[in-house]
DNA sequence: AGAAAAATTAGAATTATTCCAATTATGGCT
DNA sequence: AGCCATAATTGGAATAATTCTAATTTTTCT
């Protein structure tokens, strides 16, 4: 696994960016998220990690992953009270959640739909973020 | 704090369609629930429980939340990794989560607008229930 | 009232995550 | 290239929300 250069310097200027160093092991955890673009856990990540680098620690998985969502080269999931997961996909989009295989999909949001989301917020309400979590079953499942 | 009766009937068919028992405990939690209607967490359901029923034990509180939850009397919303929260609004909404105060708020949402979030899921997807939050600040913070 | 089933209780167990203190690696400077 | 200050990594302990367990109590049904 490597980190293809256009990503390495992404992932270079982020840090530099925020005053922090690159190491090894943000390289490695970034280039494992966008090899396989799924939602993993931290500790399917870990798990990941360990393949082509046995020696890092589950703590510095976290670490590294904390790092890389500060600086906004992924993002967290959260489906209830499960383990938080982690996505590459930056784009502006929903999860669905199936409940029968567990998978998680990424569903793309037009600007419009995301606009008239906003539009209903009261009055001196203003958003960073809107999380949308579907729920329910996938096309594999029905 | 009292039960009214539109509400009891309400908890007590809820109960006996799924073949639960009605317990002082769970029209305890129930309305108090409804009294106060904000998002508290089990904690804060046990704290406030224990002020008219101070032998309740939070397992109670935490298995008396599940079966309401599990009834539809009550809904689970959760952000991020925090504790779970409970919210007796069974309109459609979404929530508004104020990074300044912590302050969570029910945002309405139209059957429109959520007609137009199940039309943007591919093919073969069928969603039982979005789950919408937002992040930002409140009219108050603002 | 008595029996069977379900709910409550207190405390132990679990699990994802964070914290801590010691060691190691990084980047800037000479 | 080597040194230094600082930041990152590491392994293990600590934390916190929630779930589990086994004993007791309550409810419902006859």
């Amino acid at each position: 696994m490597r980190l293809e250069p256009q990503y390495k310097e992404l992932l270079n200027n982020a840090l530099e960016g925020s005053g922090q160093r690159a190491t090894k092991q943000r390289e490695h955890i970034f280039a494992l998220l966008l090899e396989k673009r799924d939602h993993p856990t931290a500790d399917e990540v870990y798990a990941r990690a360990r393949a082509d680098m046995p020696t890092i620690s589950l703590a510095t998985v976290y670490n590294c992953l904390e790092t890389l969502v500060e600086t906004k080269l992924i993002r967290q999931v959260n489906f209830e009270r499960e383990p938080t997961r982690y996505c590459p996909n930056l784009t502006q989009h929903a999860h669905f959640y199936c409940r029968e295989s567990g998978e998680i999909v990424d569903i793309e949001l037009s600007d419009q739909l995301v606009d008239e989301l906003m539009k209903v917020l009261p009055k001196g309400f203003s958003a960073q973020h809107i999380d949308i979590a579907y729920d329910g079953k996938c096309n594999c499942c029905s």
